[in-house]
DNA sequence: CGACTGGAAGTACAG
DNA sequence: GTCTGTACTTCCAGT
C-alpha cells in the first residue's frame, strides 16, 4: 500500500514514522513533494483508502520511516512491518503508539496487537490509531499485545471505567482546567497519551519484544486506527482544504451546531458525529479516542487535586525513573491519577497534562471529515472511558519501559511528549522563525494563507548533523504556547496549504486528533524544509470545549507554536525523535492588532540589583506601554510587581527599551525566575516573558546543592548538554531555549533562565543517548528520570502541564542549580545569547528561540524547578526560597537594599535554599507540594 | 476563479 | 438581572 500511495516515499521515506504509520498519507504520500495541494489531497485520499485497507502494506511501504522506528523497536525489518501492524492495532497503537513506539521497539505485540484490538482495547486503539496513525503507535499497540496480560487487563478495566465523561465533563467544564488550552487536551497528546500509554503500557518495552514483526497483525486494526488517523488526516477530507467545509460536516453531525452558542450538545455532535465516522469502521470506532479519557482523567487529576496529581505524577515519574520497574506507580496513584498517569505512563508524569489532549483529539475532528470523527466520537463516548482507564494500567507498565527506552524506542512519542531539539550529532533547528502574528482562519472562512516569517518569506527548519542519504519526514503540528508543557493545541490545527505559491510538498496526517503536516526532509536540501505549506485553522471554542475530555478553554487561548518533529532511525534500530517549537504565534485578529507582543528580549537574566537595559522586540509597542515585572507565587498570586522604566524616546512599535528594575529581594542566593509583560492598557497585555534575577554575587554556594538541582535549574543547560534527561525535556523544547525569550509565551517565563541555560546546552548535543531514554520520559519518563536524578525531569515533567502547580516544588530546587548555571550562563545570556529572544546567536535563528518555547515547556519543567515556570515556576521557586515571607515584604519592596543584601543575603540564604531543593528533589513531590502549600499559604497570608 | 487578506458586523460571554 | 466591554465567529469585499 504505502508504496503505492507514496510515490514519493523515496523522498518521504521518512514519512515520519508516526505520520507514516498513521496515515497512509504519510506513508505515501507524500506525494511527491511536488504535488500540489489538490493532488496531495487526492493522494491522501487515495492513500487513505489504500492505507486503510492495506493497512499493513502501508507500514511496509513506509518502511523507510516506519521501519526505522519500528526497527528500533525490534528488528528493523520487522519494524516496518510491525509498524503497520501497529497501526492497525491501531488505535491503540496510536495511543500507545506514541509512547509505545518509543518504548517498544518492535511490534512484538502487534500482530497480537491486532488481536488485542479485538479486546476492549481495541476500541481504544482505534481511536488512537485513527488519530495517531503513526506507525509508532502501532508499535505501541503491538506492545500491548505483547503485554497483553498486563496491559489488557487494564484495558478491560478501562472499559469498565464508567464514565469518563464524568471526568471529562468536569474537566472540560471546569474552567480551571481550562486555563490555557487544555493542557491535556491536546488531542493528540491526550489521546495518544492515553491511548498510547495504554498501549504502551505494554510497557514492556516494545523493543523487547522485538519481534513483533507481525505488526502486520493488525494492519486492519492498525490501519483503521492508523489509517484512521492517517486517513483522517491524510484523507482528502482532512486535507487542509477541508477545514472550511468541515464545518459542514460538523453541522451535519451536530445538526446545527450553532456555533458558539451551541450547547454542550454541540460538543457532542462534534465529537461523536464527526470524526469518528471515518475511522469508525475500521477502528473500532468504539473508542473515541479523545474521549479524552485522558482529559478527564487528567483534568480531574490536575484540577481536582493538584496535590494528588502531583503526587501521582511524581510517583509516576519516579517509577519511570526507576525504570521500568515497575509499575507500581500506577498502583500507588489514585485512580484518577492513574488515569492521568496512565497516559503518561511513560511519560506519565509529564503527560498528565496532556491528558487534556485527548480532547484535542476530538477537536481536530472538526477539521476532519465528519465521517472519521464520528467513529471516534463513538469510541470516545463509549469506550473512552474505557480506554482511558485502560491506559492507566498500561501506562505504568509501559511507562517504565519507556523511560528506559526513551526516544530510541521504536514507536513514536505522543505529540504531547516533550522531546529535545538536539541529541548527539543531531539538532533540529528552526532557522527562520514564523511571524509572531498569524490570523488563523475558521472553517467557515477560506484559508488565510501559510504562516510567514517576520522578515518575509516563510519559516524554515533544518536538521543538522544528519549525514545519511535517507530522507526523513518532518512533522509539523500546532502546539500550545502557554507556560505548561508543550502539547498539541486543542483549538488550532495545522492547515495544509497547497497551490502555486507552495513549493514544499506535504501531506496531512492525523494523530490523536491532531493534524500533523508531514514534510519531507531531503539530504539534497541539506535536510532543510521551507514551511510555506502550513496555515493555521481555528476551531470553534464551543466545539472543542464541549468535548468530553477537553479541559482547556479556548477563550483568550490564542497563541500557538509551530512544533516540528523529526524521527531519525538509529543503527540500533531505535528511532531518535527530536522536536523543536517555534516562537509563539498570536492567532487572533484582535490581538494581532492591539495586543503588544514580545518576540525577543535582549536579556534573559540580570543581577537582583537591576539597572540593566533590556531591549524588547516585538509588536504593538507604544510610548505608553508599560513593562511590568512580576513574581508569582505558586498559587498564581503576584508576590511582587514592579514597573520597569521605559525609554520613551527609544520606543518604537517594534522595539522597546526598558531598564530592568531591582528585584524585591536582593539577597537571593539562587536565581529567581520572574516574568514581565508589556501592557498597553487594561486588557492589552503581552504574554509574560520569563526573566531571571541572579544573586548579586554568589554563585558558588549553590553549586553544591545545585548539582542535583542544577540539572533542573540548569535544565536549560542541562537539557542541552547536561543530563540526558533534562535534555530531552528541555532538549526539544529547551534546546531551542536559546531563544527562550521568543518562545516564552508568557508562561515560559521560566525560560529566560532556561533559555539562557539552554543556549549553552545547545552545544550539548550528546544528550541523545542519555536523553533518549529520558526523552521519552521526557514526556513522561523524563519526569521520572528527572525526579530521580535530577529533579528537573521530574519537575519538568511534572511541571508539564499540570505539574506546574504541584511541580512548583521542584522549582525550588532548580533555583539553586540555576545559580550555578545561571551565573555563568547569565553572563552569557546577558551578553549575548541571552537575549532571551535568542535573538542574536540564536536569534534569528529563531531556531533556537523556537526551541526555547518548545523547549521551554520542557524546560519549564526542568527549568521550573530551576527557573520556575513563569507561573508555577515562580511559585515553586519562591516557596522554596521562602520568598513568600519576603514576598509579602517583597512586593512592596524593591530594592535599594539590594546590593548589600544581595551580597550578604546571598550567602546565607543560599544555603537554606539549596538544601531545600535538593531534598525536595529526592524527597518527594508530595513533600514538596506540602512545602509549597505552606509557603503559599504563608505567602498568601502575608500578602 | 480561487486563494488571501483586511475589516468589521453580529453574537456570546465575562465581569 | 442588566449593562458594558471583550472576545469569538462569520461575512464581506478588495487584491
Amino acid at each position: 500500500m504505502p508504496s503505492t500511495s507514496f510515490p514519493v516515499p523515496s523522498k518521504f521515506p521518512l514519512s515520519s514514522p508516526a505520520a507514516v504509520c498513521g496515515r497512509g498519507e504519510t506513508l505515501g504520500p507524500a506525494p511527491p513533494a511536488g504535488g500540489t495541494m489538490k493532488s496531495a489531497e487526492e493522494e491522501h485520499y487515495s492513500y487513505v483508502s489504500t492505507n486503510l485497507s492495506p493497512g499493513l502494506p502501508l507500514p511496509t511501504a513506509h518502511p523507510s520511516l516506519p521501519a526505522p522506528c519500528h526497527d528500533m523497536q525490534a528488528s528493523a525489518p520487522g519494524i516496518s512491518a510491525v509498524a503497520p501492524a501497529g497501526h492497525p492495532s491501531g488505535y491503540g497503537a496510536a495511543v500507545d503508539g506514541g509512547p509505545s513506539g518509543y518504548f517498544v521497539s518492535s511490534g512484538h505485540g502487534r500482530p497480537n496487537g491486532a488481536q488485542t484490538l479485538e479486546s476492549p482495547r481495541i476500541e481504544i486503539t482505534s481511536y488512537l490509531g485513527l488519530h495517531h496513525h503513526s506507525s509508532q503507535f502501532f508499535h505501541d499497540v503491538e506492545v500491548e499485545d505483547v503485554l497483553p496480560s498486563s496491559a489488557r487487563p487494564p484495558s478491560t478495566a478501562t472499559l469498565h471505567l464508567p464514565s469518563l465523561e464524568a471526568y471529562r465533563d468536569p474537566s472540560c467544564l471546569s474552567p480551571a482546567s481550562s486555563l490555557s488550552s487544555r493542557s491535556c487536551n491536546s488531542e493528540a497528546s491526550s489521546y495518544e497519551s492515553s491511548y498510547s500509554y495504554p498501549c504502551a503500557s505494554p510497557q514492556t518495552s516494545p523493543w523487547q519484544s522485538p519481534c513483533v514483526s507481525p505488526k502486520t497483525t493488525d494492519p486492519e486494526e492498525g490501519f483503521p486506527r492508523g489509517l484512521g488517523a492517517c486517513s483522517l488526516l491524510g484523507s482528502p477530507r482532512h486535507s487542509p482544504s477541508t477545514s472550511p467545509r468541515t464545518s459542514i460536516t460538523e453541522e451535519s453531525w451536530l445538526g446545527a451546531r450553532t456555533s458558539r452558542p451551541s450547547s454542550p450538545n454541540n460538543k457532542r455532535k462534534y465529537g461523536l458525529n464527526g470524526r469518528q465516522l471515518s475511522c469508525s469502521p475500521h477502528h473500532s470506532p468504539t473508542l473515541s479516542p479523545h474521549s479524552s479519557p485522558r482529559v478527564s482523567v487528567t483534568d480531574d487529576t490536575w484540577l481536582g487535586n493538584t496535590t494528588q496529581y502531583t503526587s501521582s505524577a511524581i510517583v509516576a515519574a519516579i517509577n519511570a525513573l526507576s525504570t521500568d520497574s515497575s509499575l507500581d506507580l500506577g498502583e500507588g496513584v489514585p485512580i484518577k491519577a492513574r488515569k492521568t498517569a496512565l497516559d503518561h505512563s511513560p511519560s506519565v508524569a509529564l503527560k498528565v497534562e496532556p491528558a487534556g489532549e485527548d480532547l484535542g483529539t476530538t477537536p481536530p475532528s472538526s477539521d476532519f471529515p465528519p465521517e472519521e470523527f464520528p467513529p471516534f466520537q463513538h469510541i470516545r463516548k463509549g469506550t473512552f472511558c474505557d480506554q482511558y482507564l485502560s491506559v492507566p494500567q498500561h501506562p505504568y507498565p509501559w511507562a517504565r519501559p519507556r523511560s528506559p527506552t526513551s526516544y530510541a524506542s521504536p514507536s513514536l512519542p505522543a505529540l504531547d511528549w516533550q522531546l529535545p531539539s538536539h541529541s548527539g550529532p543531531y539538532e533540529l533547528r528552526i532557522e527562520v522563525q514564523p511571524k509572531s502574528h498569524h490570523r488563523a482562519h475558521y472553517e467557515t472562512e477560506g484559508s488565510r494563507g501559510a504562516v510567514k516569517a517576520s522578515a518575509g518569506g516563510h519559516p524554515s527548519v533544518q536538521l543538522h548533523g544528519y549525514l545519511e542519504s535517507e530522507p526523513l519526514t518532518l512533522q509539523l503540528f500546532i502546539g500550545t504556547a502557554d507556560d505548561r508543557l508543550l502539547r498539541p493545541h486543542a483549538f488550532y490545527q495545522v492547515h495544509r496549504i497547497t497551490g502555486k505559491t507552495v513549493s514544499t510538498t506535504s501531506h496531512e496526517a492525523v494523530l490523536s486528533s491532531t493534524k500533523v503536516l508531514e514534510i519531507p526532509l531531503l539530504p539534497e536540501n541539506s535536510m532543510r524544509a521551507i514551511i510555506d505549506c502550513a496555515g493555521i485553522l481555528k476551531l470553534r471554542n464551543s466545539d472543542i470545549e464541549l468535548r468530553k475530555g477537553e479541559t482547556d478553554i479556548g477563550r483568550k487561548n490564542t497563541r500557538v507554536r509551530l512544533v516540528f518533529r523529526v524521527h531519525i532511525p538509529q543503527p540500533s534500530g531505535r528511532t531518535l525523535s527530536l522536536q523543536v517549537a517555534s516562537n509563539p504565534i498570536e492567532c487572533s485578529q484582535r490581538s494581532a492588532q492591539e495586543l503588544p507582543l514580545v518576540e525577543k528580549q535582549s536579556v534573559a537574566s540580570c543581577p537582583v540589583l537591576g539597572g540593566k537595559r533590556m531591549v524588547l522586540s516585538g509588536h504593538n509597542f507604544l510610548q505608553d506601554s508599560k513593562v511590568i515585572f512580576v513574581e508569582k507565587a505558586p498559587d498564581g498570586h503576584h508576590i511582587w510587581e514592579m514597573e520597569a522604566k521605559t525609554d520613551r524616546d527609544l520606543c518604537k512599535p517594534n522595539s522597546l527599551v526598558v531598564e530592568i528594575p531591582p528585584f524585591r529581594n536582593q539577597r537571593i542566593t539562587s536565581p529567581v525566575q520572574v516574568s514581565f509583560y508589556v501592557c498597553n492598557g487594561k486588557r492589552k497585555r503581552s504574554q509574560c516573558q520569563p526573566f531571571t534575577y541572579l544573586p548579586a554575587n554568589v554563585p558558588i554556594i549553590k553549586t553544591e546543592p545545585t548539582d542535583d538541582y542544577e540539572p533542573a535549574l540548569t535544565c536549560g543547560p542541562m537539557s542541552q548538554g547536561l543530563s540526558p534527561q533534562p535534555k530531552p525535556c528541555c532538549g526539544q523544547q529547551l534546546a531551542p531555549p536559546p531563544d527562550p525569550g521568543a518562545c516564552l509565551p508568557a508562561g515560559f517565563s521560566p525560560c529566560p533562565q532556561r533559555s539562557a541555560m539552554m543556549s549553552p546546552p545547545p552545544s550539548a548535543s550528546p544528550k541523545l543517548h542519555d536523553l533518549s531514554p529520558a526523552p521519552y520520559s521526557k514526556g513522561m519518563a523524563s519526569p521520572g528520570h528527572s525526579p530521580l536524578g535530577l529533579q528537573r525531569p521530574a519537575g519538568g515533567v511534572l511541571a508539564g502541564p499540570e505539574m506546574p502547580r504541584s511541580v512548583g516544588v521542584l522549582p525550588g530546587s532548580p533555583q539553586q542549580p540555576p545559580p550555578t548555571l545561571l551565573q555563568p550562563q547569565v553572563s552569557p545570556q546577558l551578553s549575548g545569547r541571552r537575549p532571551p529572544g535568542g535573538q542574536p546567536a540564536l536569534g534569528p535563528h529563531s531556531p533556537s528561540s523556537a526551541p526555547p518555547s518548545g523547549t521551554q515547556e520542557p524546560t519549564c519543567l526542568q527549568s521550573r524547578s530551576p527557573t520556575r515556570p513563569p507561573g508555577m515556576g515562580h511559585q515553586q521557586h519562591q516557596p522554596p526560597k521562602v520568598p513568600e515571607k519576603e514576598s509579602a515584604a517583597a512586593r512592596p519592596l524593591p530594592l535599594p537594599e539590594v546590593r548589600e543584601d544581595s551580597n550578604q543575603g546571598l550567602a546565607p540564604t543560599p544555603v537554606s535554599v539549596k538544601r531545600e531543593p535538593q531534598e525536595l528533589d529526592q524527597l518527594y513531590l508530595d513533600d514538596v507540594n506540602e512545602i509549597i502549600r505552606n509557603d503559599l499559604s504563608s505567602t498568601n497570608t502575608h500578602s
